[in-house]
DNA sequence: CACAGGGCTGAGAGCGCTTCCAACCAATTG
DNA sequence: CAATTGGTTGGAAGCGCTCTCAGCCCTGTG
């Protein structure tokens, strides 16, 4: 491997003359090599590899006016998804779909409210072709910031807000929340419970909201008193059991929106002596790795796939940046399917 | 504000050309304005105002030759470190000083050992400044390739592997884990603890090498049978304690080289009806939002400032790669301090 | 055998910006 | 009062690449 001296890499124009063809047939090589007579793509692909071509980003850029790159925003409140498997499997899919396609992730974590100005010169700065941002709440400003920068932008997670008259429809990528609450809570009615329990989580957050109403969907006239809220946390699904039981201690299924309250749930069920699933059955949401299959007794959950939920985010948002090159129309968001899974808590 | 056609943004010619200067001065006025008179700077800035002007990123690096941009590089079999907090912390702290400094974060994640193909590109290809890295095993390839790509990398945490000669020093930044460990086993001994068991890390990573040498530092003569293996995890602690107790049931004071360890032998503790701190007095490491306040009772644990030792990876870069535009030497590696923290385990 | 047509190739015009250098101006100095 | 100096400004040359367009050659056709 040639030394080569700090700041002085090969430029196409070497390659060309190395190659003994015009820089602009070298262009066509290095881009594929179309239109390009066979000995011809040889010889420059040769001097590529003798010189370790590396072509300028930069330059690039300048000409095409796509810059390879994709935004990730990750706004203030939500910094504790780093800390949420969660997200880090989203953006792991991310990550692989946008390595598949060449595509550089940029990470921009909003630091504060204060903070959206940077974000909103970056985005504006054409420093990246499109942004994937994640679930926001209704005054979320991004929306905006990426509609006015003409940044296309993919959610993840359907958003609370809808698109304003005249306004493209949002894109986005979310479980099937409705239809996997729907099911487990028909597979608890086949089971022969007859008063499920459902711990839900925060109000304002859209998923929560949909598993309710998939809860809803099939035990329609439900008594108030089986439904509890939590925050999709252990200690909160602990609360929620626990409120529920002082109501209803009749009760003889519970459906948490979350693994991680179910976990909390069943530590109190274990703490009164109640049985599961004999005398409690239990479900949960997410098939989260570390949580539901690691409880006593394993939870049966609402299985979705995360990682592939970032995949497809990526995927979607590249190629809606093809399409719009290409002049296609926009593709449509995509929910992705869930499944029921079963294990012994129900 | 103007609604701009998608795809034609103001340039500094446009700008130039509304202030009525030529378009030499107007960049000088976009990059500071140093050495052009106040009633110029103004009209320029005015123009700039004007036209929501935002510098074109690709020409001006394609001239500067610099790109605003750091990558982060983040090898596959750390990606469990996204759901570790304290990575989550570390990027945090990262994140927070290069928008300080108007630089983007580049995220770059090795998915799997045929990766580090593309990262090696992608480092070589010009499109990042400087690299952000995380303490590595031995035989990663990553130091070799940054070197040879000629991009300046900081490491955070103590590298296990040293500069073959005539190379460069390798920078990094790492907490004083053998300073902190020294006071943490010295408070101990100044409870007029006598027998006190050390639970480490595992051995090939440097953090859990430095705690061990700290321990022995004050302890030089410990009976080996006080020394337990674990793996930074709560499981991983729960076991080395247990076997602790088999082989040294006398033991009177434990010393955890993490907090989630901690966690784990003090839950074996309770289990076997041992009071802590009465008959054994217990003290993690990193002082972990999640972990050392909410154990009961809470843990006396050495804390590490984790975010600042990201902020402290980020500056130390920048840092250097400004010295390298002056011709100034490159600043030293960094080693944070770290302080005992008292709470009722110890 | 002249001509049209198609496939390749190379010349060259930028993309938007920074920066060297020369030109200019006013103020200072001999 | 002429010459020098120092501070500002503008002209213009690229940075490395893509891509249009004209030109070339070779084949097929009338």
């Amino acid at each position: 491997m040639p030394e080569q001296h700090p700041g002085s890499r090969p430029t196409l124009e070497a390659v060309a003359a190395l190659a003994g063809v015009s820089r602009a047939t070298a262009s066509r090589v290095v881009n594929g090599g179309d239109g390009v007579r066979k000995p011809l793509v040889d010889k420059v692909r040769k001097a590529v590899e003798e010189l370790q071509y590396i072509p300028n980003h930069a330059a690039r850029t300048l000409v095409t006016r796509r810059t390879g790159a994709v935004a990730v925003v990750i706004a203030e409140p939500e910094i504790r998804i780093f800390s949420d498997p969660f997200f880090s499997q989203q953006l792991r899919g991310i990550s692989k779909e946008l390595a598949a396609h060449d595509t550089q992730l940029v990470l921009l974590i909003v630091e504060g409210p204060a903070d959206f100005d940077r974000i909103a010169r970056y985005l504006s700065g054409g420093h990246v072709d499109g942004a994937l941002a994640f679930s926001l709440h209704t005054d979320d400003p991004l929306p905006a910031i990426t509609r006015r920068a003409g940044v296309p932008t993919v959610y993840g997670g359907r958003p609370s807000w809808t698109a304003g008259p005249g306004e493209e429809a949002v894109q986005y990528v979310d479980a099937d929340n409705r239809g996997g609450a729907r099911a487990a809570v028909q597979y608890l009615r086949s089971l022969g419970r007859e008063r499920i329990a459902y711990i839900g989580g925060p109000p304002d957050q859209t998923s929560a909201m949909d598993r309710l109403d998939g809860y809803r969907d099939i035990l329609p006239e439900t008594d108030p008193t089986l439904v509890a809220e939590g925050a999709f946390t252990v200690e909160s699904g602990a609360r929620a059991m626990a409120q529920l039981l002082e109501r209803r201690p009749d009760l003889d299924a519970v459906f948490a929106a979350s693994d991680l309250m179910a976990s909390g749930a069943l530590r109190i069920l274990r703490e009164r002596g109640i049985t599961v699933p004999e005398q409690v059955a239990l479900v949960g949401f997410d098939d989260m790795d570390s949580v539901a299959e690691t409880t006593d007794p394993p939870l049966t959950t609402v299985r979705q796939d995360i990682e592939g939920q970032g995949r497809l985010m990526a995927r979607l948002l590249l190629s809606g940046l093809d399409r719009a090159r290409t002049g296609a129309g926009r593709p449509d968001s995509v929910i992705t399917p869930t499944t029921l899974v079963r294990r012994a808590s129900a």
